[in-house]
RNA sequence: GCGCUUGUAGCUCAAUUGGAUAGAGCGUAGCCCUGCGGAGGCUAAGGUCGCGGGUUCGAGUCCCGCCAAGCGCGCCA
């Protein structure tokens, strides 16, 4: 709809300069948006205020002029007005919407897709969280965010792959196999010290009990050296397993789990430092190999082979965002928890030192939630092993109602996540009130179907018996469904479509509760039931990629 | 100390990316079922958009300086 009324906007921009009414030199970027003010029409445009230093004409004047080549050109357009300091204002004629009607009944469950992504291949790669414990609320966030990130973006024509990387080398898993190793010891009543650094979690426990279960005594009599590498690698297996298990019941399917070991098995550390070297942007200093990131905007050069040889965490992510992009990447997301930000600059460094461009890549810093109970804050101690899983929290408050809480919020902002607010199935919970709406529609369609008014296509409907000012709204801010989810996708926001969709929902309660959709008119009633039904496909898709259920009961 | 992020109604959050008179929910005070789902609807009160400058036709949004909160600033991951 936009696109119609900019092809009439330079049109008629033509015809000024074509006539000598302006010049035009130099057309610039305008906006046409959707004013929040109703009475400031359906589109607004900003040229003329644009226009004016050029010009040498006040933007009303040439607002005046440009809209007198507008008026009458189009039947979509039923009226064109001038207002405030130069705005041209478009009023729509009610049939230019019902184009978004055909489209929402002949797309159905693709309603809101687009090919803007023309196929690119993007990644997006989010939780990544180590294996060496549960994944917690923060998690669950990112976890959240990149999967209804990736979905849309794959609504929107992207070809989009969801990757984890396993943070499977170096101290924090030695760490985590010498505390399993400690607390089996600690379990078969040996004498043992238990120091600090090391994870203190129940968990550890558990993990510890099931070796003995699984494996008796036998660590007690081989070489420490032998049973803490067996038992890293089990503890670490079953943590990862856990953490699968608890991202399925989040919702969320990686397509790739990508393991760092295997950059080192591979040898793509190896070469990716030799290539470094071989560019020069690495150098020897006091027994270190450092990588030079302050020639891209870093603070200071940083180590990538520490002086005992070992290499360290950024010489794998050196490696690993390198092989991302030599996978065929076109676009690659990362999303981090915010207390990774000081690494942000690092990693940019590394990629333009391998001649990949900036907008190549993209980071998504999300900040981090703050548990509460009933507004009091829950202990998240990760240290001392006290916090509360993802797993706690889903089975708490449910998949729904955590997914969509993370997605109302914009992820650059610290979030609080009251557990009895989540759980209240009413009022104060969002999510509830759209999946309401949604249950609702369902069985007025059923109810419609009992007294033998079928679900209508197009053709059966008198489009102007919906005249109403609240029917008016509806449709226009279901045509807008598109716009939302590509502008979602284009600025990584899934949050704009929780928010559309709340306003669309609260939309249809006040309407639902004006009117009556099912009547003895039998024109008025079929007219109205395929408007609400536009509004189900609209709430079913919006909250499929959100990755919410949309229920036809509750 | 330096850097990043945030600061909007009593609380939790929006604001079409620079647009016109800043909006929702909760909470507060009232009200609405003889009708398709009351997990709903209607009305009211509630604002110095942290503070101060600047940029321009126009700033919650961009720039600068303060203030406050969170997070970073390792040859840890």
């Amino acid at each position: 709809m936009k696109q119609i009324i900019r092809e009439l906007i330079d049109q008629a921009l033509g015809a000024c300069r074509q006539d000598g009414l302006l010049r035009v030199s130099e057309q610039p970027a305008y906006v046409i948006e959707a004013p929040r003010n109703k009475d400031h029409g359906d589109f607004a445009a900003n040229i003329a205020m644009l226009l004016a230093p050029q010009e040498k004409k006040s933007p009303r004047e040439i607002a005046q002029i440009i809209a007198g080549k507008i008026e009458g050109k189009s039947a979509v357009v039923s009226r064109v007005e001038i207002a405030g300091p130069g705005f041209i204002n478009f009023h729509l004629s009610p049939g230019a919407w019902y184009a978004g009607f055909q489209e929402l009944e002949v797309q159905g469950d693709r309603f809101g897709s687009s090919g803007i992504g023309k196929g690119e291949k993007v990644q997006v790669e989010f939780v990544s969280a180590n294996p060496t414990g549960p994944l917690h609320v923060g998690h669950g966030r990112g976890a959240a965010l990149g999967d209804a990130l990736a979905t849309i973006l794959a609504f929107a024509g992207y070809d989009v792959q969801r990757e984890y990387y396993i943070n499977n080398v170096g101290i924090q898993m030695q760490n985590l196999g010498r505390s399993v190793y400690l607390r089996y010891l600690e379990l078969l009543k040996k004498e043992i010290v238990f120091p600090d650094g090391l994870y203190r979690g129940d968990y550890i426990i558990d993990i510890a009990k099931e070796v003995i279960l699984k494996y008796g005594k036998r660590f007690t009599e081989m070489p420490e050296a032998e049973a803490l590498s067996f038992l890293t690698e089990f503890s670490s297996s079953l943590i990862l397993n856990g953490i699968k298990d608890d991202l399925e019941q989040f919702g969320v399917q990686f397509d790739n789990w990508f393991s760092e070991k295997v950059l080192f098995e591979r040898g793509d550390v190896q070469s990716s430092i030799d290539e470094l070297k071989a560019k020069d942007l690495a150098y020897e200093h006091d027994g270190a190999l450092w990588f030079r990131t302050t020639s891209f905007g870093d603070e200071k050069d940083r180590v990538i082979i520490k002086e005992d040889g070992n290499t360290t965490y950024f010489a794998s992510d050196i490696a690993y965002h390198r092989e991302k992009f030599s996978r065929g990447f076109k676009q690659v997301i990362d999303i981090w928890g915010a207390d990774h930000h000081g690494y942000v600059p690092r990693i940019r460094g590394v990629l333009t030192a391998l001649g990949i461009p900036e907008d190549a890549f993209t980071v998504i810093l999300v900040q981090m939630v703050n548990l509460l109970r009933g507004g009091k804050p829950v202990a998240m101690s990760t240290r001392s092993g006290e916090f509360v899983t993802l797993r706690e929290v889903i089975q708490e408050v449910g998949k729904d109602a955590a997914r969509f809480i993370f997605l109302t919020r914009r992820s650059d902002a610290q979030l609080d996540f009251d557990l009895e607010v989540a759980k209240k199935q009413s009022d104060e919970n969002p999510v509830y009130y759209v999946q309401y709406g949604h249950a609702r529609i369902c069985s007025i369609i059923a109810y419609a179907q009992e007294k033998n008014v079928s679900l209508p296509v197009f053709q059966d409907i008198d489009p102007g018996l919906l005249s109403s000012p609240e029917e008016q709204e509806i449709i226009k801010k279901l045509a807008q469904f598109p716009e939302v989810v590509s502008g979602s996708a284009q600025s990584c926001e899934p949050h704009r479509i929780a928010i559309y969709l709340m306003e669309l929902v609260g939309q249809f309660h006040s309407y639902y509760a004006k009117y009556r959709v099912i009547t003895e008119e039998l024109a008025m009633s079929t007219a109205r039931l395929y408007l609400i039904n536009g509004i189900r496909c609209v709430l079913k898709n919006g909250l499929a990629l959100l990755g919410v259920t949309a229920p036809e009961k509750m």
